[in-house]
DNA sequence: GTGTAAATAT
DNA sequence: CATATTTACA
C-alpha cells in the first residue's frame, strides 16, 4: 500500500517536471524508446452521448495535454477501436441509466484498452457490472479534474498488466517509458537515501515528494490499493524492489518461494531463454538445457535494476532456476554462475546443514534445489568457500575439513559440532545458527551498463566478504534477517551499517574473507 | 564423484 | 592486472 503511493508519487514527479516538453517519442540513452513528458499526448477515446458534458470533459482533458477523440455513439467508437486499436491508450465511456448497453458492449469489445466508466449512475450493480466487464475504474460524475488528470495511471497499469506478449504497440512505449523513468528515479532515490541517511524516517521524504507533485497523489482506487495489482509480476517487482531498499520485507516471500540464480555470460543484459545453449565443453551440464526462458519481451533493464537478487524474470523466480543472459543464448558462450549473495547464502546454508565435512558438491546441488545450478558450479564455489574457511578459521576447523573426508561417512549426518539441531531445507525453517555471508559491498549498485557478468564489482583491493548473522525470528525476535531475501534488509544503508557495526572491516587486504563470527556460537546482539 | 591445480574469462 | 570461475586431471 504504502509503496504504491510512493511509486506513483515518483512517476508524477518525473512527469510533472517535464511537462514543458513536446510530446514525442525518443530513444533514451539506454536504447529504450521513451515517451518524453508523459502523459502528454496520451490518446483518449471518449465515448459520451451527452454532447455538452462530453465536450466539457474533452476540453478538460485537452487542457491536460491529452489527445481526445470524442465519439457520440458506441458504434463509431467500436469501429474506431477495431480499426485502429493502436491509436488509443485509454478509453473513457459514459454509462447512463437509460442506455448503457452500448457502453457495456464497448467494455466487452475494448478489452485491450483500459477503460474508465463515468456515470451518473450510483447503482452498485451497474458499477460492478462495469468493473466485471473489465472497466478499469468507475467514476461517478462529476468527475474531478484530478481523476481525469490521472487517467494515465490506468494506461501504465495496463502496460504492465498486459504482459510482455500481448503488449500492444501503443502500450509498449508506455512501459518502456515507465521502465526508463523508474531507472532514473531509482538512481535519484539512491542519492536521496544517502543524503537523508541521517533523517530517521523515510516516509517523510515520500510525503514531501507528493506535496510538490504537479500531478497529485493517485486518485484511482486501483492504484491506491497496491494489492490489487495482478500477479503478472513486473509492477510488483518494481514496487517491491524499489521499496525494498527502505522497507525490509520480512517473510513476505517465505520458504514457498525459493531463490533463483543469475547466470550470466557477457555484456548483454537481458532475460533468459536458454533452450539452445549448449556449453561447448561441459556437456554434463544438462540441467542448463532444461531452462527455457520466457517473456523475452520483458523490460530487462528494469529487472536488472530493480530485481535486487539475481532474478531475471518473475518466471525464474517462481521456478527457482537459473536465468541466463541473452548473450549466453545468442553467442552460445559458456555461462558463469552469478554467485549472488543470495545464492551464496543458500549455498552456505546447505553446507552448514550437511555439515561442513559432508558437504560435497553433489549433495549440495541436490539440497540447494536450484534449477540450472550444476554440480560443477557448486564444486567450484565450494572450493573457494573452503579456501576461505581454511584461511579464516585457525586450525581446528581446517583439520576437520581434512579429517572427516571419509566417503563412507557421507550421509545426512548432522554435525554434532554445530551443537544445533539439524534441519532440512524443505521445512524452510532456518535454525538459529548463523550463516556466513560473503557480502559484496557493491552488490546493490547494479551496473546496468557494465558487463552483465557480475552485477556487483568487487572493491579494488580486498574482498571484504564478511559474515553476518542470519538469525531466527524466534531467537532474535527479528525476522527481518531470516527471510530468504536476507539481503534485502541489508540493502538499506542504515540496516547495513547496523548489521556491520560489530564487524570489523580491518584493513588486511590480503584477507579474502573476514570471518567475524565464530560459527559455533550464537552471538546475541543484545548483549 | 571429489579435490586441487591450472587455465580462462572478465 | 587481479582474481573469480571454469576446466582439467589425479
Amino acid at each position: 500500500m504504502w509503496r504504491m503511493v510512493v511509486l506513483c508519487a515518483s512517476f508524477s514527479k518525473i512527469w510533472g517536471l517535464r511537462n514543458d516538453v513536446k510530446p514525442a517519442m525518443a530513444g533514451s540513452a539506454d536504447g529504450f524508446v521513451v515517451w518524453k513528458d508523459f502523459p502528454r499526448g496520451l490518446k483518449i477515446l471518449l465515448l459520451d452521448k451527452d454532447a455538452p458534458s462530453a465536450v466539457e470533459t474533452k476540453s478538460k482533458l485537452e487542457e491536460m495535454d491529452y489527445v481526445v477523440s470524442l465519439y457520440h455513439n458506441e458504434e463509431d467508437a467500436l469501429e474506431a477501436i477495431s480499426k485502429e486499436a493502436e491509436s488509443f491508450h485509454v478509453a473513457i465511456v459514459e454509462v447512463t441509466t437509460s442506455d448503457n448497453c452500448g457502453s457495456f458492449r464497448f467494455l466487452e469489445m475494448a478489452k485491450d484498452i483500459p477503460t474508465i466508466v463515468i456515470s451518473d449512475v450510483h447503482c452498485l450493480s451497474t458499477m460492478m457490472k462495469c468493473i466485471a466487464l473489465g472497466a478499469a475504474e468507475f467514476l461517478q460524475k462529476p468527475v474531478s479534474e484530478d481523476k481525469l488528470r490521472n487517467i494515465w495511471q490506468h494506461v501504465v497499469q495496463k502496460a504492465f498488466n498486459a504482459g510482455g506478449n500481448e503488449l500492444s504497440k501503443s502500450l509498449k512505449p508506455i512501459k518502456d517509458t515507465v521502465v526508463s523513468m523508474l531507472q532514473k528515479q531509482s538512481e535519484t532515490d539512491e542519492h536521496k537515501i544517502k543524503e537523508k541517511e541521517s533523517e530517521k524516517d523515510d516516509k517523510y521524504g515520500c510525503e514531501k515528494t507528493m506535496e510538490n507533485d504537479r500531478f497529485s497523489a493517485p486518485s484511482t482506487p486501483q492504484l491506491e490499493q497496491g494489492g490489487r495489482f495482478p500477479t503478472n509480476g513486473e509492477f510488483q517487482e518494481i514496487t517491491h524492489c524499489s521499496i525494498a531498499k527502505e522497507l525490509p520485507q520480512p517473510g513476505k516471500h517465505s520458504s514457498s518461494v525459493s531463490k533463483s540464480v543469475g547466470n550470466t555470460c557477457d555484456n548483454s543484459v537481458s532475460i533468459a531463454n536458454n533452450k539452445d545453449v549448449l556449453p561447448s565443453k561441459a556437456e554434463a551440464e544438462e540441467e542448463v538445457n532444461s531452462i527455457d526462458g520466457s517473456k523475452t519481451d520483458e523490460c530487462s533493464a528494469v529487472k536488472e535494476r530493480f530485481l535486487p537478487s539475481h532474478f531475471h524474470s518473475v518466471d525464474d523466480l517462481q521456478k527457482n532456476r537459473l536465468s541466463y543472459s541473452d548473450g549466453a543464448r545468442n553467442n552460445r558462450k559458456k555461462m558463469k554462475v552469478d554467485w549472488t549473495p543470495e545464492l551464496h547464502r543458500q549455498f552456505v546454508q546447505v553446507v552448514e546443514q550437511l555439515g561442513i565435512d559432508q558437504a560435497i558438491p553433489s549433495k549440495i546441488v541436490e539440497l540447494m534445489k536450484v534449477e540450472g545450478l550444476t554440480r560443477h558450479n557448486v564444486a567450484s564455489h565450494l572450493q573457494k568457500y573452503r579456501m576461505h574457511r581454511r584461511h579464516v578459521l585457525p586450525k581446528d576447523e581446517d583439520r576437520r575439513w581434512q579429517a572427516d573426508k571419509d566417503p563412507t561417512q557421507r550421509g545426512y549426518i548432522p554435525r554434532p559440532i554445530l551443537a544445533y539441531p539439524p534441519y532440512h531445507t524443505d521445512c524452510g525453517a532456518p535454525t538459529n545458527q548463523i550463516y556466513p555471508f560473503w557480502v559484496h559491498p557493491n552488490y546493490h549498485t547494479h551496473g546496468v551498463g557494465q558487463a552483465g557478468y557480475t552485477r556487483w564489482h568487487p572493491p579494488p583491493q580486498s574482498w571484504p566478504w564478511k559474515t553476518y548473522p542470519v538469525v531466527h525470528a524466534d531467537a532474535w525476535g527479528c525476522p527481518v534477517f531470516v527471510t530468504q531475501y536476507g539481503q534485502y534488509p541489508m540493502s538499506s544503508p542504515l540496516q547495513r551499517s547496523l548489521m556491520y557495526s560489530d564487524f570489523d572491516t580491518s584493513g588486511d587486504s590480503n584477507e579474502m574473507f573476514q570471518e567475524s563470527y565464530d560459527l559455533h556460537q550464537v552471538k546475541t546482539p543484545h548483549h
